[in-house]
Formats: structure tokens, C-alpha cells, sequence
RNA sequence: GCUCGAUUCGUCUAACGGUUAGGACAAGAGAUUCUCAAUCUCUAAAUAGGAGUUCGAUUCUCCUAUCGAGUACCA
């Protein structure tokens, strides 16, 4: 366990729906874990539930993890020594180890149906207990262990259904490690025989799938989430019935993610239910749901994986905004905490709130033009960047931008009734076409310097700079919000600055 | 039910036997400004409960409570 081999990790989804965000966390802790130590990220696609599986939900993953940033060295369309990556193309290795555990004494045919077994359950249950198919149990069950070895191969050459069940050993304490969680101690009396290779679909369950994979493609530390703690021991023992235990990985259960109100993990519907979305990407379901996504919200990737990486994890400093480069730096599974952690769709949004003001004015002036050009307004990048440039820091997406700067481009269509009441007495209008004579004065509007000279003939005057500013505001964008007033007219000009102004006293109430 | 795990401000968390229990989001107040935001400053806000161990427990042990996970031929 104390090996100094590569450090190598995978990510192993099941493509069963589309990746939450509670899996791209635990891919994100992978990949961070990873290249902190230089080793390797693999993604390997865990398709053994044949009756799960759901088209699309593969090419989701790969399509959220690009999205995300988070580069795959090894998987299915990157290739590797370890070929092939998705499960349902290595089902012939699987039979092989299985029966290597037959043979060696650690696991047994059986031959027990589902209904049979579902019926113990059932009379079990009625009689307010657990039937564990298990130590306690087997013998009086149907399966290579009570059968004769004839018998066994007369049920299997004639086309018997069976499966091969782990043969739990009896009354063990099982010690385990775990990097977040310490050491752990499981007796195998609680436990039961779990089905290591199933009938139904002639593929290994995850249990064995899992630790043969593991094993052969030289995985060096598991990161997974809590879900799987309590098969933990029947994963050392399974390590332990090849003769692995040497060069088994080394294991860190992640804490669960837990919806934003209320109790219990997040879960799909949670999104809809209280509107933030808990997919990276939007999610088009094979029945025609659609689920929302982070990137069509409108979230960068980058503020995305900030949020995501603080959820259960934290630097130990006051460090708050992290690049992925930072943030492989500075990750530590020591540092992951052990209870569950609460989403919270306000943080989320403030991260992207953090993001958007640095980024490039150029970047969200691009997306501001396509915006206004959807409206039917054309202008220039230029144009658009020194709008964004006015508002960025009050936008949380860049959805936003459009409404934030649309009165930029467009004079106000109505004039906000409230701001009407308060700013637009007959004494504001009055003073409002002296001002307006000051300004036709200028040659232009000079935002700083126009802005000044005025100041100083409102003193000059003895007019109030408020109520001025608050009637000039209204008659050119309508309503009594955003930056600067000067920056706002000399970004649309001083001619229509004027035409608005006279718009505007010719046509309020 | 049983097994395992968790429990610090409303939320995410820091403090790995000695702190006025720290930071961030959210909330409230103020400053600033022509408005709205942003920003800055301040305020309020927590060790689940009970026993131990110890000179001293958020921290270690036990019990209780609560929450969570697992208990499939699903992963």
C-alpha cells in the first residue's frame, strides 16, 4: 500500500443517464488528484447493467468533461495501453477471473432463481427480517456448494441458468484504510455473498468488473463517492481472493452532495423543483425531457469547477478563486471533508458573478453583438465592448448583457412610471432644457470632462445635481438604473443624447 | 430492522487538546454615487444533547438524538 508506483486514477461512470453534478465532482477530484502528482486520468465507461443503459448518456460525459476542462489520458476515443475502455467490450476477461475465483475456492455456482430468491426475501421480510443470500444461508440453498460436483456439471451442461456468487468467509474482521476516512473495521457476518457474474446478461457485476479493471489497467488510488463504502470490504476481499493485495489501490470515499433545502442527496429532479440546474450540460433525454445545463445557463466552465472543487474540499487558506491550475496545485484528498455538503445555488452564482468581471471586454463583447443582433440591432465589436465594458460588473451571466445595455443602443421605448413621479416635476423639465442648452453648447460629450463643467454650472446655479441627473437619466434611458449618465451619453453621443432628451419632454405625460 | 458513516453560524467551511471559535455566501446597517448595481466598512449568527478522560476539550472515549449511505443477477 505504501508503493511508489505512477499515480494513476480513474474516472468510471455508468452510462445510465446524463453525468450529474456529484460526478463530475468526483471526476474532478480524480483528474486534480492526478495531475497534482503528474500521474494519469482514464475514463472507463462501467456498462455492465445492459437493462440501464441509455443512448446519448456516454457521449454526454465526454462531451461535459471537455466542457469542464478536464483532459482524459486514457478512454475510449483517446486510446491507451489498457484497451479497450468500456466493459461491455472486455466481457471475455471477465468470465476468466470469475472462474479463477471458483477454482481457488472463493466463490460457487448457484443456481437459485430471481423468483426463488425473491420469495425468501419476501417471507423474510414478513417476518420482519432481511434474507441474505449469505454464510448463514447458502448451505440450505441451490447452488455448487450443497450440490455434488455431478450434479453441478450435469445442471450446467444442460443449459442451467447460474450465476457465481463471492463466497464471504465467516466471522472476520475486515480493516480497511481509507484516505478521508481513516480506518475502518467490517465483521463478514453482516455481509452476504454478493453475484460476482450474472445470468441474465452473461456480463460481470460491477464488484468484479470493477476490481479485475482496476487491477489490470495498474489503477493506484480509487476516488469514488460515498455510495460505495459499504462494499468496501467485499472489494478487499476480493483483492485478497486473487492474491492482489499487494498492489491494490489505495481508497478515498468522497462525501455526498445533498440537495440545496430539505433532506436526502441531490437528486435529478431537483433542478426543476427548485431551479438551478444539476447537470453541466443541458440533457435531452431519449422521451423528449429536456433537463437544464450550467453551460446554457450560462455559466462559464471555469467558474463551474471553481464552485464544484470547493464543495467538499478546501485550500486551509481564505483562497476562494481558484484556476485549474491553481487548483491542481493546491488539491489534497487530506484536505476533503467527511460529511456531505449542501449545494447552494447563491454561491454558484456568485463564482460566475467573480468570473464575468474578468473576463475580456472583447470576449462578452462578441457575445453582447450576436445578442443585439438577434434584437435586430447591428453594431460594431467595438461598440459592443465599450457598452460591456460600462455594465460587466454588475452582470452575473452574460445573458444579462443585453438588457444591461440595451437602452445603449435603442432609445427607451416607455419611460419607467416611478421614476416619472420622482424626477419629472414641472421644475426638473424646466431645468432639464437649461441643461439641455449646456450640453448643445458642447461639441461633444466627453464623459470626465462634460460631466465636470456641468458640475460646476449646477453650482453656479444653485440647482440641485441630483434631481438634474435623476431627469436627465429618465428622458435618455428611461429608468433610473445603471452607470455613469455622462458615460451613457457620450457612449450614444451628444446628437442623440439631444434627440432623446427633446423625445422625451415632448412626450412624458 | 441491520451494517457503516457523519454532526461547528441559515449554507460551504477553518481551527488536527489551550483562539475573543476565523473566512466566504446569504441577511441586516452604514459609507460612496446622479440612479441601480458593484465596491468598502460594520452587525447579527455556530461547536446536536449527556456522561467521561484531562490542568484544559470543537478536537479523544462512550451513550443518546438527528441526518445520510448501503442492504439487487444496479452501478
Amino acid at each position: 500500500m505504501t508503493d511508489n508506483r505512477r499515480v494513476r486514477v480513474r474516472f468510471a461512470p455508468s452510462p445510465t443517464g446524463p453525468l450529474h453534478i456529484g460526478g463530475v465532482r468526483t471526476a474532478l477530484y480524480n483528474y486534480l488528484f492526478a495531475k497534482h502528482f503528474g500521474g494519469d486520468f482514464i475514463l472507463r465507461i462501467e456498462d455492465t447493467d445492459s437493462g440501464r443503459y441509455v443512448p446519448g448518456a456516454e457521449e454526454y460525459i465526454f462531451q461535459s468533461l471537455e466542457w469542464c476542462g478536464i483532459k482524459i489520458d486514457e478512454g475510449i476515443n483517446e486510446g491507451g495501453p489498457h484497451a479497450p475502455y468500456r466493459q461491455s467490450e472486455r466481457r471475455d476477461i471477465y468470465l476468466k477471473y470469475a472462474l479463477e475465483l471458483v477454482e481457488n475456492g472463493n466463490a460457487y455456482y448457484a443456481f437459485d432463481t430471481p423468483e426463488e430468491l425473491n420469495a425468501l426475501r419476501a417471507e423474510a421480510e414478513k417476518q420482519g427480517k432481511t434474507f441474505a443470500y449469505g454464510p448463514a444461508t447458502r448451505e440450505g440453498l441451490c447452488n455448487s456448494l450443497t450440490l455434488s460436483e455431478d450434479e453441478v456439471k450435469q445442471r450446467i451442461d444442460r443449459g442451467d441458468v447460474w450465476v457465481i456468487r463471492f463466497k464471504m468467509p465467516e466471522n472476520e474482521n475486515v480493516e480497511m484504510e481509507d484516505i478521508i476516512r481513516g480506518h475502518m473495521v467490517v465483521n463478514t457476518n453482516t455481509l452476504d455473498d454478493k453475484v460476482l457474474y450474472k445470468s441474465v446478461d452473461r456480463l460481470p457485476t460491477y464488484h468484479l468488473a470493477n476490481i479485475v479493471d482496476d487491477h489490470l489497467m495498474e489503477i493506484s488510488h480509487v476516488i469514488r463517492g460515498e455510495e460505495w463504502v459499504p462494499s468496501l470490504p467485499l472489494h478487499f476481499l476480493l483483492y485478497r481472493a486473487f492474491g492482489w493485495s499487494d498492489t491494490q489501490p489505495q481508497f478515498a470515499h468522497l462525501p455526498l452532495l445533498l440537495k440545496p433545502v430539505g433532506q436526502g442527496k441531490l437528486s435529478k429532479r431537483d433542478g426543476d423543483k427548485f431551479g438551478f440546474p444539476v447537470f453541466p450540460l443541458e440533457w435531452h433525454s431519449p422521451d423528449g425531457e429536456v433537463s437544464m445545463g450550467y453551460r446554457e445557463q450560462g455559466y462559464f466552465p471555469e467558474a463551474f469547477i471553481n464552485m464544484l472543487a470547493l464543495l467538499g474540499w478546501n485550500p486551509g487558506t481564505d483562497q476562494e478563486i481558484f484556476n485549474m491550475e491553481q487548483l491542481i496545485d493546491s488539491f489534497s484528498l487530506e484536505r476533503v471533508s467527511k460529511s456531505g455538503a449542501r449545494f447552494s445555488p447563491d454561491k454558484a452564482k456568485w463564482f460566475n458573478a467573480q468570473y464575468m468581471k474578468t473576463r475580456d471586454d472583447a470576449e462578452l463583447g462578441a457575445i453582447l453583438k450576436g445578442l443585439l443582433k438577434e434584437k435586430g440591432i447591428e453594431t460594431t465589436l467595438e461598440r459592443a465592448s465599450k457598452a460591456v465594458s460600462l455594465i460587466k460588473e454588475r452582470a452575473t451571466f452574460p445573458s444579462e448583457l443585453l438588457p444591461l445595455t440595451l437602452y445603449m443602443f435603442q432609445a427607451p421605448a416607455s419611460y419607467d412610471e416611478k421614476s416619472v413621479g420622482k424626477s419629472w416635476k414641472e421644475d426638473d423639465v424646466k431645468n432639464l432644457l437649461l441643461l439641455r442648452e449646456q450640453l448643445a453648447a458642447c461639441s461633444e460629450i466627453i464623459p470626465e470632462e462634460t460631466e465636470q463643467a456641468v458640475h460646476q454650472w449646477i453650482m453656479d446655479n444653485g440647482l440641485s445635481m441630483g434631481r438634474l441627473m435623476n431627469s436627465l437619466r429618465l428622458a435618455v434611458i428611461g429608468i433610473s438604473q445603471g452607470p455613469s449618465i455622462f458615460a451613457i451619453c457620450g457612449f450614444i453621443g451628444k446628437e442623440e443624447t439631444l434627440r432623446r432628451i427633446d423625445y422625451a419632454v415632448a412626450n412624458i405625460k
